[in-house]
DNA sequence: AGCTTTGGATTGACATGTCAACCCGGGAGG
DNA sequence: CCTCCCGGGTTGACATGTCAATCCAAAGCT
């Protein structure tokens, strides 16, 4: 599509077009994500953290997880988790409380409340999903979507291990 | 390919297959985006924040702009962009001077050592780019890649208007 | 002139993230 | 026993974002 000129130095640098690509790609999910936030917060006043570990607790059996384990679950360091923890319990989301087995640890525990909203957020937060995603795109783009996923992925894991 | 069942009632909710797609395609674009970012910060100590700044004034004429100008090329808020120059002057990148045309206004400056930090995190910048989105895709997704922002980018467009 | 409105920009309060330092309860070795 | 380290978790400092309120000068309106 776009010749390579000498000034590319062997391809280390994108092409125009690839620069054009990058951007249109990065800004679009940007604008995106912050869309489906936007109306996850004005409909269920969640935030995507909020949701992410709600979740993950609610398919927890007994609706509570370790700390650690809940971090490694959703893929959050545990400063952060820490952090966001208290936040949602200030709230009534979650609950905090000592581990049984392990002195150190603390499990994290869902309240009703914590419930409650998780369970009137999923029906809004899919239905977003759908209309400023899923609709946006042809069946074939969509599935496009999803390999273009899991080719970048699979990229950034082999980068990460090195 | 994945059948509607009449539990999703007409269409409003997602397929559990779409929402995979969802899912991957979300969280890949945040994992990639801050890799790069990871890689802009650690080759040049700059955000991606400040990237877009600087590159704003470095292609602005007498490198420099009134601030409403700026936020509306980069796509800010202006209070976003407020505190974010404050941060940038505290260390010099960027300047603020009274606008001689209208004295309410404030012009940014590109101070030398901004114009310099930018050039410098230029090629790294790019080669993050390259080596962590492009070539992960093969030439035809990405085409596809650009298409699907586009398409997601109009329809957002669409659903903003009203 | 006097009053309201508008537009440019900053500010403060707060949510969210990252990074590094810390606290604390167990072990492992001596 | 004592020390050193390790693993689970929290904390503090700071960067980044959003939202609503504010400030101030310029325009309009009466």
């Amino acid at each position: 599509m776009t010749k390579d000129t000498p000034r590319q130095r062997g391809r280390q640098l994108p092409t125009a077009e690839e620069l054009r690509i990058w951007r249109d790609f990065i800004e679009t999910t940007d604008v995106l994500r912050s869309r489906i936030a936007s109306r996850l917060q004005s409909e269920s006043a969640l935030s995507p953290g909020d949701y992410a570990v709600l979740l993950a607790l609610t398919e927890a059996p007994e609706q509570q997880m370790r700390s650690s384990e809940l971090a490694a679950h959703i893929g959050w360091e545990r400063s952060r988790l820490s952090h966001h923890l208290g936040r949602m319990e200030r709230r009534g989301l979650i609950r905090r409380q000592e581990c049984a087995t392990d002195p150190r640890g603390a499990e994290v525990h869902l309240t009703a409340v914590g419930a409650e909203a998780f369970r009137g957020s999923t029906v809004p937060h899919l239905r977003a999903i759908r209309e400023l995603f899923v609709d946006a795109l042809t069946p074939d783009q969509l599935l496009a979507a999803g390999e273009i996923a899991a080719a970048l992925r699979a990229h950034l894991d082999t980068r990460q291990a090195k």
